[in-house]
DNA sequence: GCAAGGTC
């Protein structure tokens, strides 16, 4: 018999890795693949084996809604909810479905090797349907591996105890995917249509909501409303001095302070005439800080935002690119405790040679280290640790600071607890008590590399009890209680992480999103001030139903999905119901939106009260306003229409042209700079394409393009397909892009330096410069079937003999022509266009003409769309 | 143009 494969598969290459140097002990083959794939021979439930270890890279796939949805126009968000959903490949450049399924091949056995956690168990079942593996099979081959840490002792003991993937953690996965995509998705789409159809200053792009964004911008207004809110009370206090050995010694009174000002000044009348303080008690007490435990992500991300200045998504980038380099550990990890068999000596000899902290490490490893304070094992991997020693010269300086604090803390948790003396000394004077603190250091511990935690000394004159000592001064002060400040990054984290809002790689993306948003902006000291939009919002929730911002709103759901995790509840049946709930809200709130929409009234300018006037509506031939603020739209006041513009670039009347479609006037987009493009567009083609299948056309745009155009990209006259219209890409396209499946188009507008730009692709090509005009003719190249240009030179350029200056030709096939014109691709490489005489073939890099027949001539132009 | 969750 055959000896049997044994497919294993993790959840990311850096696990894949890591089971296999256990499981070959070191003795693989590793090729490439969509991920690595590492094999060995070996034993697999008592018989010999070969094995194939790989990953993916965490989720295969996502959900969606089908395309029919996704217009924005045609669908009510209401019937979002009841939409089916798809799941596709969330990154199909990647491969990974093919490659599991390639993989899985002559493979009898599947061990699935992912994460421990609830999204884990939900990528098995990714795996198990990209691999092929039959699922009613699935008890016989299909096995998985539960570890609880990615240590030798725990692989091996995850290999002797193999169970089954749990279906119902996978399906509690799948009910959470499709109502956060329903609920948020839903929300998004009929905020975002309401409100930008109604106002020009908004300035985001879209207004958003999401079960998690929402409460993490809910805590950043809630703590504006307490500043806002807040009346500040005077209060008093006492504080008598006394003179020790010539310096002011302040007491504290026993009532603190008082909000009552005539109480508190017979309380000062009652002491002053008593005058003499009165030692009545010297206590003092062994106090402990303990040193930190083992460092979470959550917490990296916290003294990155307090400490070292940096924003949670720029620390993780930090950290992932130590991590990459092997200077840290893995740096997402939720877990404070170390492994029991976590080499402790070994990672502090890794940075004992360090001139900063060497010696202090020295000295731990030669008197001995503390072990660390047990903290909490969620089993996914061990705590933030450095794995090599560097310097800031190697790393770069913020790098530095990270890596730095890295490992100071790491030191922290092995060195001995701070401790310290307090010392505590009351007086009574008239009846009161007064009292002095002070403390000394005995032990310095993990605060001598965490100098920032330590403990102040503070030392006290020598009292004895019984001992009167006269009043130096007495003082009445009168203070004011302060409003608290704004949040800063650290405190959202804490509250995050308190309501369970997020997961440890998803509380920076949310962050990021309410400041991209425009609903946070960061300030000095990373504290998180709400804009005008993020207020209205909340107060507009807060009017019509708190509940969409409040942080239950997320636990509601966990808490739902729970059940289905425990196999307790039907996941549809579960499905069914949050879903049921989500639209009574959905529903409720669209009726009430008059009571957010007074609140966005107040504070934001109408449509027809912001922007300028551009161009005429072709509807009603009067003047439409231009909105340049995020989103780019175009407003009719008369149809009450919105038409929205493409993002990043300036927008400008086009020669007062209009489409001859449907009356608009055109407008020309320009992206400024040396690689920058411009081409018209009508306003109202742009977003309702005339001619069916045209959709395709522009996704595949989209997903190919030079992403220029924004996520949002519409239908400009270069990809239309009009066959009469002067601006159509069958009017203005030249011929095939040598680079991709589009089309080079004249850019109308580029004189001096006349150019031709691909639409799909940053293919660029230069026509001959200086030339008083270059346009297109109606006419094809009998050789190419490129259209043939006109070319206007420049009297004192012209190439021309006799001082000739127009020039018509194929600017592949007319000597002349090709000679003159050179491509640049993006930013990379410039390069001469393929030179005379080496033919027009398929090669690279110069023009070719693409067919579909067996050198049948085809038009270059449709030749790339199947109309 | 939308969510949140993996990971790169």
């Amino acid at each position: 018999m055959a000896t049997p494969t044994v497919l294993m598969v993790a959840e990311k290459p850096s696990i894949a890795l890591s089971i296999a140097s256990v499981l070959s002990r070191g003795q693989m083959y590793t090729r490439r693949g969509s991920t690595e794939v590492h094999e060995f021979g070996g034993m697999f439930l008592g018989f010999h084996a070969q094995f194939k270890v790989t990953s993916v890279i965490g989720h295969i796939f996502s959900v969606d809604f089908p395309v029919k949805y996704q217009d924005w126009t045609a669908t009510d968000p209401l019937d979002l909810f009841q939409a089916p959903v798809i799941k596709n490949e969330s990154n199909p450049k990647a491969h990974i479905c093919r490659h599991l399924n390639q993989e899985a091949r002559g493979c009898g056995h599947l061990v699935l090797w992912l994460d421990c956690d609830r999204e884990g168990e939900n990528i098995c079942f990714e795996v198990i349907e990209s691999s092929g593996f039959s699922v009613n099979e699935a008890r016989k081959r299909v096995y998985r591996a539960r570890f609880s840490s990615v240590t030798e002792k725990d692989i091996l003991k995850a290999m002797d105890n193999l169970v089954e993937p749990n279906r119902y953690e996978a399906l509690a996965v799948d009910a959470r995917q499709e109502i956060d995509l329903k609920v948020g998705v839903a929300f998004t789409r009929f905020q975002t249509s309401y409100f930008q159809g109604k106002y020009g200053n908004l300035d985001s792009r879209v207004i958003s909501y999401g079960p998690c964004q929402t409460p993490t911008l809910g805590f950043c207004v809630q703590r504006y409303f307490q500043i806002n809110t807040f009346k500040p009370e005077k209060f008093w206090t006492l504080h008598p001095y006394i003179m020790e050995k010539g310096y002011e010694l302040q007491l504290e009174w026993g009532r603190n302070k008082l909000f009552d000002k005539d109480v508190t000044v017979m309380f000062e009348k009652r002491v002053s005439e008593d005058g003499i303080l009165e030692v009545t008690e010297i206590s003092e007490k062994q106090e402990s800080k303990s040193r930190p435990s083992g460092l979470n992500t959550v917490n990296l991300l916290k003294v990155a935002s307090s400490a070292l200045g940096f924003g949670p998504q720029m620390a993780m980038q930090l950290a992932e690119r130590l991590y990459t380099q092997g200077f840290i550990s893995y740096p997402r990890t939720e877990s404070t405790a170390y492994p029991s068999s976590f080499d402790f000596r070994g990672t502090l000899s890794a940075v004992a040679n360090n001139p900063t902290w060497g010696n202090y490490v020295q000295g731990l490893l030669e008197n001995g280290y503390h072990k660390p304070r047990s903290g909490t094992d969620v089993g996914d991997h061990p705590p933030i640790t450095p794995m090599l020693s560097a310097t800031e010269d190697m790393l770069g300086r913020d790098p530095w600071k990270l890596y730095q604090y890295v490992c100071q803390h790491f030191i922290g948790t092995v060195s001995p607890d701070c401790k310290y003396l307090r010392k505590k000394v009351e007086f009574s004077m008239g009846g009161e008590t007064f009292y002095c603190t002070g403390q000394h250091v005995t032990v310095k511990g993990f605060t001598s590399i965490m100098p920032w935690l330590a403990v102040n000394e503070k030392n006290l004159p020598r009292f004895a009890k019984g001992e009167k000592i006269e009043v130096s001064k007495m003082e009445l002060y009168e203070g004011s209680t302060s409003p608290p400040d704004y949040l800063t990054e650290s405190d959202l984290i804490s509250h995050m992480e308190k309501n369970g809002i997020g997961t440890d790689a998803s509380i920076p993306v949310h962050i990021n999103n309410i400041s991209e948003r425009n609903y946070v902006q960061v300030q000095a000291g990373r504290k998180l001030v709400p804009t005008t939009l993020g207020i209205t919002l909340i107060r507009g929730y807060q009017l019509i139903d708190p509940d969409l911002f409040l942080p239950d709103i997320r636990s509601f759901i966990e808490q739902q999905i729970t059940l289905i995790a425990k196999g307790q509840v039907d996941h549809f049946r579960v499905v069914q119901h949050v879903l049921q709930q989500f639209m009574q809200k959905y529903s409720y709130f669209v009726k009430k939106i008059e009571n957010m929409d007074a609140l966005f009234e107040a504070q934001f300018s109408s449509l027809t009260d912001s922007g300028r006037s551009l161009s005429k509506c072709g509807k009603c031939l009067r003047y439409m306003k231009y909105i340049s603020s995020q989103p780019p739209r175009l407003y009719c006041g008369t149809c009450e229409e919105v038409y929205y513009l493409p993002q990043k670039g300036t927008i400008k009347l086009y020669k007062e042209l209009t489409c001859p479609l449907d009356n608009f006037e055109l407008l020309l987009f320009s992206i400024p700079g040396p690689e920058g493009r411009s081409y018209p567009l009508c306003p109202y083609c742009y977003s309702n394409p005339p001619f069916e299948g045209i959709e395709t056309l522009i996704r595949a745009d989209k997903m190919g393009g030079s992403g220029k155009l924004g996520k949002g990209a519409g239908m400009p006259c270069f990809l239309c397909p009009h066959p009469t219209c002067p601006h159509s890409l069958v009017a203005q396209g030249v011929c095939a892009c040598p680079e991709c499946s589009g089309t080079l188009v004249l850019d109308p507008v580029s004189a001096p330096k006349w150019r031709l730009h691909c639409n799909m692709c940053n293919c660029l090509v230069f026509l001959p410069e200086g030339a008083h005009r270059i346009s297109t003719t109606q006419e094809r190249c009998p050789e190419c079937d490129s259209t043939i240009i006109e070319v206007d030179f420049n009297k004192k350029t012209t190439p021309l003999e006799d001082g000739a200056t127009l020039h018509i030709g194929c600017i592949l096939c007319d000597e002349l022509l090709h000679s003159l014109v050179e491509m640049k691709h993006g930013r990379v490489n410039m390069r001469r266009m393929g030179s005379r005489g080496r033919g027009r073939g398929a090669r690279r890099g110069s023009f070719r003409v693409r067919g579909r027949g067996n050198g049948k001539k085809v038009d270059p132009k449709m030749s790339f769309r199947d109309f």
